[in-house]
DNA sequence: GCAAAAGTGTTGACTATACACCCATGC
DNA sequence: GCATGGGTGTATAGTCAACACTTTTGC
């Protein structure tokens, strides 16, 4: 391994996110309105460099506080998908783009943080063609968040601190695109020590009519065994 | 996201390479040893900088066809596993890593290829403190390859075109250091549609003794449905 | 009362585990 | 024969999906 600052071209580093979070029980991802070419007017998820001094996940949490204006990004679940560098992915220089998923748990409307011209959720289904490679980065963020979705506790983080197991639920049900047995779902949460514990006492009504839920917090648990798989389109194997 | 090219210090990409395999029945990572400082006489994982017309992909599978001295390493399984971009994690400037896992079949001798001084392949445990950030990345590795061989056809990645069903667990075994059983193991393998498929009439004597086993090569699929869980340490949850 | 949403119970089918057992080979 | 590793069978416990049912609220 040979070390000399001058012996390569220089390569830009930045972050891409892919912001998501529930609305009204679907899934939406935060766009910006690209300003200039290339891919002026075209939506793309929103990103910027790695500074000098930080890393891509400093830089990813930085580019997500500018572009929601939260007042609060360090509790939010960030999570590095893979980096994306091929030589031409940008037309205009060599940009290597370390990729993250950033779930939320509520949704803040967006319109415009201070560096793109505008910014906007957008249900998943609706994310047309994006700017780059960003429907594939975008579609990467999905299937891992859904992969995850399996064998972690990765849904609270789509969840306000307390929430309830149809609010949970719901979480599952956008992101796999699948309804879910309610009975079942729950009896899963509830076997799986430290995914969740109730705030005592505490309920919500959800709907405006019918019973009133019991509220739960996150656990300390991050994975989860057994699995909560997501239900096989058809037959189950042997 | 605006784009200058002086806008920033120049950063290199480097890619570092986990290149695991099994001998003798045990995990295996190729080490090389570091000539120069930082960390001179450390053993560090194999890698280098990324070309300015190649991506991480092909920069990694360049670095492992010159590590590893292999004729044909087109068919090798590459996995990215992260990128590592503390801003301190070179002493001597700023370099950003892309980190590949990458699984051999078999075990090749190696001996310096062009580019290190030396290469030597190291029982996973015994493979000390590395150079930089690296044993973070073994790690990494180890646990993404271990997660991954329960519910993708992954393993098959570290066995010669025709293997025996024996040869297989020995994978899981090796990986996740625990014994199978080895009956049930057979079964749920050979209960995936397109994990692995027979090769008709051949076999092979494996110990030395004992009774020829079947050959078998890697099926199409790709997921495993259901996955193959690794025994949980203790009890099942409720 | 009725609709809606939360929460509980039950049953039958499937699956996994642990283990016993047989087969083919080298020595 | 006997050790070694491959391959088959099976019984029991456990788990899961499906669905019926009860509870509590708003209207």
């Amino acid at each position: 391994m040979e070390y000399d600052k001058h012996a390569y071209e220089p390569f830009a580093v930045t972050v891409d996110l892919a912001v998501l979070t529930l609305r009204a029980g679907a899934l939406h991802v935060l766009l910006v309105e690209r300003g200039q070419e290339p891919y002026a007017g075209s939506w793309a998820l929103p990103g910027g460099f790695v500074q000098p001094d930080e890393s891509a996940e400093t830089a990813a949490r930085r580019e997500l506080a500018e572009e929601t204006a939260l007042s609060d990004v360090s509790g939010l679940h960030l999570e590095q998908l893979r980096t994306y560098s091929e030589p031409d992915r940008d037309p205009r220089m060599r940009v290597v783009s370390v990729a993250f998923a950033a779930l939320l748990p509520d949704a803040p409307e967006v319109h415009g943080g201070s560096d793109a011209a505008q910014a906007r959720w957008v249900p998943y289904d609706e994310a047309g063609p994006l700017a780059f490679d960003h429907d594939r980065i975008l579609a990467d963020a999905h299937e891992r968040v859904g992969a995850k979705l399996e064998y972690t506790c990765l849904a609270t983080a789509f969840c306000p601190p307390e929430f309830t197991l149809g609010e949970l639920q719901q979480v599952y049900e956008a992101v796999w695109g699948t309804a879910l047995d309610r009975p079942n779902f729950r009896r899963k949460v509830l076997a799986t020590p430290g995914f969740v514990e109730p705030v005592p006492g505490a309920s919500r009504l959800t709907g405006g009519r019918g019973k009133p839920a019991a509220l739960y917090r996150a656990g300390a648990a991050t994975a989860l065994h057994p699995p909560l798989l997501r239900p096989t389109p058809e037959g189950h194997s042997a």
